[in-house]
DNA sequence: TATTGTTATACTCTATAACTATA
DNA sequence: TATAGTTATAGAGTATAACAATA
């Protein structure tokens, strides 16, 4: 239990020897993962009224981005398994918010698109989301602010790979 | 739709006025929030066999890191409701990693503790986790491990308050 | 009466295995 | 046969509401 005691800033910088980086990043890795793991359990849980679940939000901005997609094709990008999409697609669908059909020259594709009503509900969910992590941003320092805009890209290559 | 197509990296500098706060901070705000959700994803379901789960993980840390707490002052560290950790705590003493006793001069409180062997298994369990997260983190340059270094109290004081 | 914890219930999120339809 | 998707089933993770025990 002692060595949990050992604070995450005592890390000394890394030097670029590459016998020393194990250590290092293994211990990141270790003070890392629970705080992603609790803040991301309070982001998921703020949730304005029964409306739309985080996991179609994000599922309908991949859509919004990168335009229709593959039911397969989009529970990859998701980093999910079909039936977990399947699921949260029927749920949409019922909701009126995404269409599926088939694709014109490979009958077993389900093309997945938003529809007007989708991407307006996204919108709004958006908003409102936004505003409860933005509040929490804004008591930080600018600085801080800062540095995490920078390490947004770093965040999203751990997440795919 | 035409919004959305907007780069993370496109953001500039945050420049210190404070008028021009909002509009950054909750841009930061629609980026961070879905890069935070994957990654927690994928680490959620990092696990090596049917055993512990990364909730548990997380509550055992807990009181690894306090020693013995009551379930609603473990509810509160961990930022989830006391019947949430009821289940939690129900498991883990099922399995004999935790116990609950009463507290001796009020009986209401339920006192949990680590047993010897949920202090032998979480230290297995985070070794084989922070395995699968190293790799990830050694994928990454040094000065991208830097930041992240830096950033860890940053995202918990946002996973806190 | 107020507080601590549990039980009952329900919903989201995800998985694996087995199946259907199409290629 | 191989691939795309769905259905069936199960388990983790979380919540609110209602209850019991204790203070």
């Amino acid at each position: 239990m002692s060595s949990a005691a050992r604070s995450v800033t005592d890390v000394p910088d890394d030097t670029g020897r590459t016998g020393e980086h194990d250590l290092h990043t293994s211990e990141l890795a270790g003070s890392l993962r629970p705080v992603l793991v609790r803040l991301t359990r309070q982001i998921r849980m703020q949730r304005s009224d029964p409306s739309v679940s985080l996991t179609q939000i994000s599922a309908m901005s991949t859509l919004a981005r990168h335009g229709p997609l593959s039911a397969g094709d989009l529970a990859a990008r998701e980093g999910v398994r079909p039936p977990s999409m399947t699921k949260v697609l029927a749920a949409l669908e019922e909701d009126g918010l995404v269409t599926r059909r088939s694709h014109p020259s490979d009958r077993r594709q389900a093309i997945v698109s938003l529809t007007t009503r989708g991407t307006e509900v996204l919108r709004a969910e958006r908003r409102m989301r936004d505003e409860w992590l933005t509040q929490r941003l804004a008591g930080l320092s600018s600085q801080e602010r800062s540095l995490l805009r920078e390490l947004i890209p770093t965040l999203d290559t751990l997440s795919q790979d």
